[in-house]
DNA sequence: TATGGACCCTATAGTCACTACAGGGTCAAG
DNA sequence: CTTGACCCTGTAGTGACTATAGGGTCCATA
């Protein structure tokens, strides 16, 4: 049982108090119990949830995502296809990211040693990234 | 010379009209000609530079990281310094985040594969995102 | 016992990058 | 000459925080 308060809930999940206190608000995280001097006081099952949240966040979820998916760990005797269909939709996006950002790289390495070269006149960003067929 | 309005610019960019006023009003795309009855007119200019800043922001940059790249492109008489120096931190940026998402893919392929055929009581995507040990 | 500083509280406003009205004007088709 | 799709300006709302004001709590040290 630990026991914790905001901040230390806060160092243990990398989340600003605020973010905290915020999600409560939107009732992402229920209420917790308060102590005398009504500070906030956090057990591990708060910390778990609060865990899921910033990593769920950190991949891109958005918080009514990251909603569905705590009411789906919730209901353990549901099926995974909506899980699997969020993660999917992700995977796809994911993946065409990396692409575009592979080109954009591949683009300024060029820039750069165009400057090297001191030809900086055919800089083509905007030509990588806005192809003419958009 | 193409010469839309700025419902046809929207449409080829797949952006909301309302979007590209905004884009106007803070100066991130000059202020177009307007016709007769003060509609604003696009050519193929204003067409480029947009789907430039679109998939710009698709990729993660900042509107202010979109106008830097967008004057590194239009400023060609630069010295060669400066552009090197802007390219390279975008350099350094886009790698890390071909990096990040590159984790991110990995992970979701694996949510994806725990998910298939089985029941949320099976499926570890809770405990794949809030591992004890945080 | 007093006090200083780290921590906590609520409430509200600000940020970024849009997005959605409200209330009106323009224009081509029928 | 009206209908309906499109355009205009201006302002307010959204999501997901983040910051600030103005105060209360806790506890180690003088």
């Amino acid at each position: 049982m630990a026991n914790l308060s905001i901040g230390e809930l806060a160092k243990q999940t990398h989340t600003k108090v605020e973010t905290i206190r915020y999600y409560e608000r939107i009732g992402l995280l229920p209420e917790p119990v308060r102590t005398a001097g009504n500070y906030r006081s956090y057990d591990d099952v708060q910390l778990g949830r609060l865990s899921f949240v910033r990593r769920a966040r950190d991949l891109g979820f958005s918080l009514d995502q990251v909603r569905e998916l705590l009411d789906l760990a919730d209901q353990r005797d549901r099926s995974c296809e909506a899980v699997d269909t969020i993660a999917r939709q992700h995977l796809v996006e994911v993946e065409r990211k990396i692409a575009d950002l592979t080109a954009l790289r591949d683009e300024l390495s060029d820039v750069i040693g165009r400057c090297r070269r001191g030809t900086v006149a055919d800089c083509r960003i905007i030509e990588t990234l806005a192809p003419s067929a958009v």
